[in-house]
DNA sequence: ATAGTAACGTTATAACGTAACTTTACCCAA
DNA sequence: TTGGGTAAAGTTACGTTATAACGTTACTAT
């Protein structure tokens, strides 16, 4: 495995949901790349700052309109969406299937597919990270005769925040 | 409880997958819309028809040709659309988000969420109830303190038919 | 220098989805 | 039976999300 020296070290708990600085993940996402032999370019670093800063799920053509306002760059969709497709690959960002948007993923150094909570009221997601939905999906797998390659597991709700809201 | 008579009725095992005729389906779907007080109209059913023969997801666009090719009538996007919304409320039809494409549900008389596992090489997907998925994802909005509104869980990966092939 | 390659830019278009308004079809009450 | 109410479907136009195809730039390595 890569020594990642005195760079900046992933958190060790696997649920503490990404309470850390935007700049702060992103600097460990370019110790990661650049670990894996890959680089972390200006446009992707940009689109994965702007990511962190959202703080919720954000489509495509939203990012397009932030790089202009926040760094004065002006990209077609092709441009994007390649460096969504590379955030992608080095599990740096999630695409939320149900929403048609895009997360940081707070743990990009971790192999497993995550789970999202996703408030129907405030548009804020949630990162989860938990063993038992990928043990129940690999035995339906094998019961079924399916080789998994990819699981989407997404769960719309109200959120902490929005639930009391509702009830007044 | 509505009473169903000599009408259709539902498999009554949880997991046979759908093994029934489409007209089967089609016209259980007519009787539990009756028994709701909802009207399966022609254009409903054409579309839960093509459905049930399409044998997988099947986008919206390719409904609307379809519905030209067999039932000679053409139909605008917001037609279709409003007939899959329609047949996503009577839980006759379930979208399958990371596809953008609908497929017919086999027990629309149930009130669970699906678990859906697609193939990735022939398209093919396979619906699946799994009360333990809905279990620990309900412990899991519990602990991050959210209400569960929907569930989406897709499995992409490679059906039973299709792995010897990729071993060739 | 220059050839190879990875990333990015540009144009156009495909694919998916909806807003807003009109027309039709059907039911029911007077 | 006729008119009025309502649910469904038709129509036009447009908004949103995503990609194909091709050109350009910039870095790397010899």
């Amino acid at each position: 495995m890569e020594r990642l020296g005195t760079e900046p070290q992933p958190c060790s708990d696997p649920n503490c949901r990404g309470q850390h600085a935007p700049a702060e993940r992103v600097a460990l996402a370019g110790a990661l790349c650049a670990a894996r032999g890959n680089k972390l370019t200006t446009l992707r670093r940009h689109v994965l700052e702007l990511l962190w800063e959202s703080g919720r799920p954000t489509g495509a053509y939203a990012l397009i309109e932030a790089l202009e306002l926040k760094y004065h760059r002006s990209v077609g969709p092709p441009t994007v969406y390649r460096a969504l497709e590379f955030l992608i690959s080095q599990r740096l960002v999630s695409k939320i299937e149900s929403r048609n948007a895009y997360v940081p993923r707070a743990h990009p150094e971790r192999q497993h597919d995550c789970l999202f909570f996703i408030c129907s009221i405030c548009g804020a997601s949630t990162e989860l990270e938990d063993p038992r939905v990928v043990e129940v999906l690999a035995e339906d797998a094998e019961a079924l005769g399916y080789r998994v390659d990819r699981r989407v597991v997404e769960v719309e709700g109200a959120c902490p925040n929005c639930l009391p809201a509702l009830a007044r």
